[in-house]
DNA sequence: CCTAGAATAAAACAGTCGTTTGATTTAAAC
DNA sequence: GTTTAAATCAAACGACTGTTTTATTCTAGG
């Protein structure tokens, strides 16, 4: 029936375009993957970039409603105050953070993926992750200034920007343990993900909360 | 002469790499953006995944001996006392900031291009830029073990990650002042690369510096 | 049973890919 | 002026690209 053939064809897609990337996987190359004929890619999908869309919104709408959720349950068990900034940089890294670990959802694949399209400045294929991630970020702008009142919007601008660098790095070597050993030269066998969530978290929190903003600068 | 030729055909496929990614980039599309003939690629490279490798060498090689110049500098500058930790950092985000920001040698064209080494899992690019990469991590992490005595080396790993990510993020959106300017809702029109470097380090230092590594975990 | 429409299948479309060939031009050495 | 090697050139190689076409199978609904 349908579904299962469009569905074998998202996830060999996502496994493929993970391993490849967009360009190098060829259409001929997920339909045999996905044991479908080469015909039924354009007939469920219209074109190799239409099955790219789909596959991002088939994953990233059920993430970021997940950190949205999460948002808005912490900032209700709060009441008037704004929630702690563990709690808000908990809604926003954890839920990837722990995607990556389910495979059922897709996983280190689909974090590679993600990675990849950050920063694929393909034609299209970098804006289709901008406008899934766009209303999450209008959404945890305002909550992270709430909590960080000292902050000036560009101040907090500059800071949100490196924490979601720090996320997205943690969220891409995650998706690959072999990485994750060779460069930590052994030491880091890539324990549960709560416990990076928990290395992560307070680091954020303490580089977010920081006060010193502008120091006088060194002459190099 | 041969040294145009070759040198024509690395600055056009860095230009293309970084904007079409290395599959989505034909021999043809370099060799005619750079006026030579197709036949000259495999002439002077062999073919194009050497063409990749000589183009990485060719800008990491530079930027790299500039960051553990810098290291050797403000170490021997401190004497017995380690560098203090804003001056490690310098040495290690402010060359490529910095760069990025040099048109004479790449510019935000290779930082686009590095970008997306890091993200493309392809079969050899990615241990292309890892084999650049790790005598710099090597020197480092010892330079930062010192600064911060009070950290494991399974804690220190982690942090040096999150630092790596924050200033790969950095980096690459840096090299797109459209996109900074979209995704900070016009707050950010990208002063000069000194006040990013100066806002990222203390960013960094505080979250390196931090304490609290494992606090208890809120029940989710 | 029969028929509409959805789904699958095999084959071909024109075009581009990385690479190679063989001939021709250029530049310097003797 | 001849020789030799480096460099450039046009043309072609087979393989693979995304997409389309045409035909066949499957699966309800009447």
């Amino acid at each position: 029936m349908m579904l299962n053939t469009k569905e074998n064809m998202l996830r060999a897609a996502e496994s493929l375009f993970a391993q490849h990337g967009f360009s190098a996987t060829s259409v001929r190359m997920i339909t045999t993957e996905a044991d479908v004929n080469l015909a039924a890619m354009h007939y469920h999908f219209g074109s190799k970039e239409k099955l790219i869309v789909e596959l991002f919104a088939w994953r990233l709408d059920p993430l970021n409603r997940k950190r949205l959720e999460l948002l808005d349950q912490f900032e209700a068990e709060a009441g008037e105050e704004p929630p702690a900034l563990e709690k808000i940089l908990e809604a926003f890294v954890g839920p990837p953070i722990r995607l990556s670990r389910d495979p059922e959802r897709g996983g280190a694949l689909f974090m590679r993926l993600l990675g990849r399209a950050f920063t694929d400045p393909r034609d299209r294929t970098r804006q289709i992750v901008y406008d899934q991630f766009g209303p999450v970020i209008q959404r945890f702008t305002p909550a992270l200034a709430r909590a960080l009142p000292h902050l000036s919007p560009e101040e907090l601008f500059w800071r949100f920007h490196f924490t979601v660098g720090a996320m997205a790095h943690t969220i891409y070597t995650l998706a690959d343990e072999h990485q994750l050993h060779q460069l930590s030269g052994g030491v880091c066998h890539m324990a549960d993900v709560d416990h990076t969530v928990d290395r992560l978290i307070p680091f954020l929190s303490a580089a977010l909360r920081s006060r010193s903003s502008c120091p006088k600068r060194s002459e190099s």
